[in-house]
RNA sequence: GUCCCCAUCGUCUAACGGUCAGGACACCAGGCUUUCAAUCUGGGAACCCGGGUUCGACUCCCGGUGGGGGCACCA
């Protein structure tokens, strides 16, 4: 049996570091044993996901140089690697499971659902669905689907007994079925859970071992009942522990930069990120820091994973990235890379319009534009107080701003514009007042190029970075 | 609240019953260097607590505490 591991990432945002953290390990072990790493986009949202999501995240996975066997841009022998075009083999799934008794057609609206969540919180009960439409006969809920009624599909759980899920990593994990919830698996649209089509992919794809996150413990019940259900033997189950902010909480972009995008823009090398990511819960037998993904497969053993959740520290990673820049490029290399990641083309083309009129020599433009080549600012206090808000209205404004930055999917001069505008309005603030910290936060300085396009140039995850770095400033202050 | 997972320096980690508990980042002090880095040397810094098991526990078991995660027609 060759192995064969899955990425399955979720396109509705940014590429975000975990995607790549647990890709990563799919990839070293599938690679370790010579089987095949996958990439399924998980798109059932039809709420959420969206394309340019799932471009981004390709390119990101890309760049870091995880390159999969299978996907939706390569093709394979078990496609389609889209969810949301495999809706018909869901259906037939959910219709076997149907047949089985082993699911039931659900009716109850979501104020209902709501309710009922709500009495259980009030009473301290375990949260979970009441077996309400499981009274329904077959054949009532049948010709009420017919006719029209919207339902959803739900998983049938046993009431009593319970079940071990195996971790490689923690052996044997004990589950009350009692507590395990009757799971939605097709929704009303139509289009599958998770639960549902993670596990029919899995199966349909040939996945042989499972290495996800630890926030998929508490679901790997429901996921094995439908395997029993199938009568499918279930992969191997890995869960990897989970990345964290300093603060040690899940790792999230509320709290930290989480977008492969800003590290890319910060100027991290993909090899360092790679590496450093390999640092993240595993380490080389020999102890060696410093290692190449080659290198990474060749000594992958996922028994060197150590449980506990590791702090990201970006200190550390500048480190490693130094060292990557210093021992592993050639001088002609490591130019090639600084005109790559900024010195292009493109990018100088989008800075030289907004320059040509400001200066009067050439040489202007260093001061003018060192920004844009720029990771982070490190703002003063003073800096950012200089006008005619005070320390606390900049404050809520920063906060204002990245709320609604956090929110935005098109990053461009016009949009950029529009929401802060929409922050000065909602805090009562001119804008013009509000624009001139936030003008020091993204420059670092107190006048020059027209904000907005900068901070469209910079793009969202500096610019956001650089505002919660300013406004951490103000923290301190 | 409830279920589950986890627990070594501030941080990333090594140790898989017998080590003065090792390395790395960060920090501090020196050396080298025209500056700054880089680099070298040195330093402080950890086995969460309490019970067992054992001749012997960081390592195994139990309890506590602490941290984290899950509890959606999101993944």
């Amino acid at each position: 049996m060759t192995v064969r591991t899955r990425i399955a990432p979720s396109p509705t945002g940014d590429p975000h570091l975990g995607t790549a953290y647990v890709a990563l390990f799919n990839y070293c072990f599938a690679r370790r044993h010579g089987g095949q790493f996958i990439l399924r986009i998980e798109d059932t949202d039809q709420e959420r996901s969206n394309r340019r999501s799932e471009e981004m995240i390709l390119e990101s996975l890309r760049w870091l140089g995880l390159h999969w066997d299978e996907g939706p841009d390569v093709g394979g022998p078990h496609g389609p690697y889209r969810q949301s075009e495999r809706a018909p083999i869901y259906r037939e799934h959910v219709a076997l499971l149907l047949e089985a008794g082993h699911a039931f057609r659900c009716f109850c609206t979501p104020e209902r659902l709501e309710a009922l969540r709500q009495q259980q919180r009030a009473q301290n009960l375990p949260l979970g669905y009441d077996g309400h439409c499981l009274a329904i006969p077959v054949d009532e809920a049948e010709r009420r689907a017919a006719a029209g009624e919207p339902f959803v599909v739900r998983m049938k759980v046993p009431r009593s007994g319970e079940c071990v899920v195996h971790d490689c990593l923690r052996g044997d994990i004990v589950f009350d079925y009692a507590q395990v919830d009757m799971q939605v698996l097709l929704k009303a649209d139509g289009l599958p859970t998770y639960h549902l089509a993670n596990v029919v992919d899995d199966h349909l794809m040939g996945i042989t071992h499972i290495i996800r996150g630890e926030e998929w413990i508490p679901s790997a019940p429901k996921h094995l009942l439908l395997y029993s259900y199938f009568g499918w033997t279930a992969p191997e189950l890995c869960h990897l522990p989970l990345l964290r902010n300093p603060d040690r909480s899940k790792l999230s972009k509320r709290k930290n930069p989480t977008s492969l995008r800003f590290f890319q823009r910060m100027g991290y090398l993909p090899e360092a990120m790679l590496n450093f990511l390999g640092l993240m819960a595993w380490s080389m037998p020999d102890g060696e820091e410093k290692f190449t993904l080659e290198e990474m497969v060749r000594n992958f053993d996922l028994q060197r994973i150590s449980l506990g959740g590791p702090v990201f520290d970006m200190t550390k990673l500048s480190w490693l990235n130094g060292r990557w820049i210093r021992e592993n490029l050639d001088v002609e290399e490591f130019a090639r890379r600084v005109q790559a990641w900024a010195l292009n083309r493109d990018y100088l083309m989008a800075i030289a319009p907004l320059t040509q009129q400001r200066v009067e020599r050439l040489s202007d433009l260093g001061p003018l534009t060192a920004f844009f080549f720029s990771g982070l600012l490190d703002p003063t206090p003073e800096s950012l107080v200089a006008g005619k808000l005070d320390a606390a209205q900049i404050r809520s404004a920063f906060d204002a701003m990245l709320a609604r930055i956090d929110a935005m999917t098109v990053w461009n001069r016009d949009t950029v514009e529009a929401e802060l505008r929409g922050v000065a309005d909602e805090l009562g603030l001119k804008l013009r007042d509000m624009l001139k910290p936030l003008y020091v936060a993204i420059t670092g300085r107190p006048a020059g190029v027209p904000l907005f396009d900068a901070m469209a140039i910079l793009g969202k995850d500096i610019s956001r970075a650089r505002i919660r770095q300013a406004r951490e400033a103000l923290e301190a202050a």
